[in-house]
RNA sequence: GACCCUAUCGUCCAGAGGUCUAGGACACUCCCCUUUCACGGGAGUAACACGGGUUCGAAUCCCGUUAGGGUCACCA
């Protein structure tokens, strides 16, 4: 038999990195066992859905690229795939567990007696755990529907994943104590519960609750932080699993043939995100310059950067590619390739072109690179220490001002490949204009 | 409070009774490379929560304690 999960979110708003993780793992089991993942928006509670929210599902997953088989904009065999959408079938669901005489009414609302015995909830992570359902105040009765008729979560979930014939439910360990009234309720519907597995948590590195406006709490700061998607994924598959031979930098084709539900840890997972960091670096680096400059782009454009010569623009990402750890670092790390206004670092300019003798050293520089015969870095490099040479100082004391003077900024790549790539013309005139601004 | 899950460096992960004087990664410190920044290379600091068992032998198994997390909604 296939296996078939859901990533089941309710619209919250934003997409967080516990809910990402969840769906991540749920996708790698059901590539890896060559199964079906399905998407299902529980929105039941009308009062807290939008359609923004819904949005905001689907851009974090697109981002991540995890797709799914069956669920909104791609269809399937069970849908609808919107909760709001199956009264008629929970209906039917509903009669069933009537007509087993479980349902009671209360104030209203419609609960369902818990049997008052041990129930066991097999779990492909935990084991199989066992509860003792019989305190009724730790278990009360489940509250499965609402006075105005509206659906409770534990019983269209149940419903939805008998519906939908889920054969395993991968869900976060919140959902732990839950399951075994889940289970009952298959059982009185005369279903035979799925697999669970229930994925540890992630916490915050000091170890609370993660909560919205924690940093790296929702899949949009990633976006908006300038992460490669494939660096968070990356990550987010180190929280609670290993590929066992110490890898840390591994794709998607390579954690799917590994990946094993049994072997994701029960321990809750801190979430560590200058490691995130770390690994976002490692990609852009490895990456090819085309998915970079893609990357890029949106970064460069919301920055107000103009791009009018695209063999320019790929110049200037190669040489600054392995240095940036960030996209959003793009930017500032190319801007005064793309014009002539890019600002001066006061502290640049006070530590090196306010420097004794280092306009002057700029000036002797500027009438060697006026004179060289070809313009490359290895060139550039050579003249450089022959005119510091000549001039009896350290090439630090050419290096630093030309720096500066090229590109506002004292950090940034190779100097020798930034003059390359910039043009003579450019040079030159900068090295002027900045002798003369700074006399 | 009751019930459930968990417990290896600050963090993530290896370790499924002897090969552990516990390994890798991030972060941190130092050194080398580069007379920028960074990358890279090398080194270092740093952990089996505690107490009992079981066993010839325990980070690994069992029990307890402690700690952390979760659940006990007309939220999902």
């Amino acid at each position: 038999m296939s296996t078939r999960v859901r990533f089941a979110p309710s619209p919250t708003g934003y997409l967080h990195v516990g809910g990402a993780r969840t769906a991540l793992f749920n996708w790698l089991f059901a590539r890896h066992t060559g199964g079906k993942l399905i998407l299902r928006i529980e929105d039941t509670d009308k009062a807290r859905n939008t359609p923004e929210a819904v949005q905001a599902i689907y851009d974090g997953l697109n981002w991540l690229g995890i797709d799914w088989d069956e669920g909104p904009l791609k269809g399937g065999d069970h849908g609808p795939y919107f909760q709001s959408e199956r009264d008629a079938i929970y209906q039917k669901y509903f009669d069933i567990l009537v007509a087993s005489g479980r349902i009671y009414e209360d104030h209203g609302t419609m609960r369902f007696k818990t049997y008052r015995g041990n129930t066991t909830v097999e779990d492909v992570i935990c084991g199989n755990v066992t509860f003792d359902m019989s305190n009724p105040v730790t278990n009360p009765d489940m509250t499965i529907r609402r006075p105005d008729g509206g659906w409770i979560f534990h019983f269209v979930n149940v419903v939805d994943d008998i519906e939908m014939k889920m054969t395993h439910v991968i869900r976060g360990e919140d959902h732990l104590s839950n399951s075994p009234k889940h289970v009952q309720l298959y059982e009185a519907l005369g279903a035979k519960p799925p697999l669970f597995g229930h994925i540890p948590l992630i916490l915050n590195k000091d170890g609370s609750k993660m909560s919205k406006r924690d940093q790296g709490a929702s899949v949009q700061s990633y976006i908006e932080g300038g992460y490669a998607p494939e660096a968070v994924i990356n990550y987010l598959c180190l929280l609670g699993w290993s590929p066992k031979d110490n890898r840390e930098k591994l794709d998607l084709s390579e954690i799917t043939p590994l990946f094993e539900l049994e072997n994701v840890n029960r321990r809750n997972a801190h979430f560590d995100l200058d490691k995130c960091f770390w690994l976002n670096g490692q990609y852009l680096a490895q990456m090819s310059l085309a998915r970079f400059r893609d990357l890029s782009l949106p970064f460069i454009q919301k920055a107000g950067i103009v791009i009018d010569d695209e063999e320019k623009l790929l110049e200037a990402l190669a040489i600054v590619k392995e240095k940036i750890k960030h996209l959003g670092d793009v930017p500032d790390w190319i801007s005064y390739f793309f014009t002539d206004a890019y600002p001066y670092d006061e502290a640049s300019v006070e530590k090196t072109l306010k420097k004794p003798g280092a306009l002057d050293n700029l000036q002797a520089l500027r009438e060697a690179y006026a004179n060289v015969s070809t313009w490359d870095a290895a060139t550039l490099e050579n003249s450089l220490k022959e005119t510091a040479a000549a001039r009896g100082v350290k090439t630090g004391e050419l290096i630093h001002p030309a720096r500066v003077a090229a590109s506002g900024r004292s950090v940034g790549p190779s100097l020798y490949h930034l003059l390359e790539v910039l043009g003579k013309t450019k040079v030159l005139d900068r090295f002027a204009t900045t002798v003369t601004r700074f006399s």
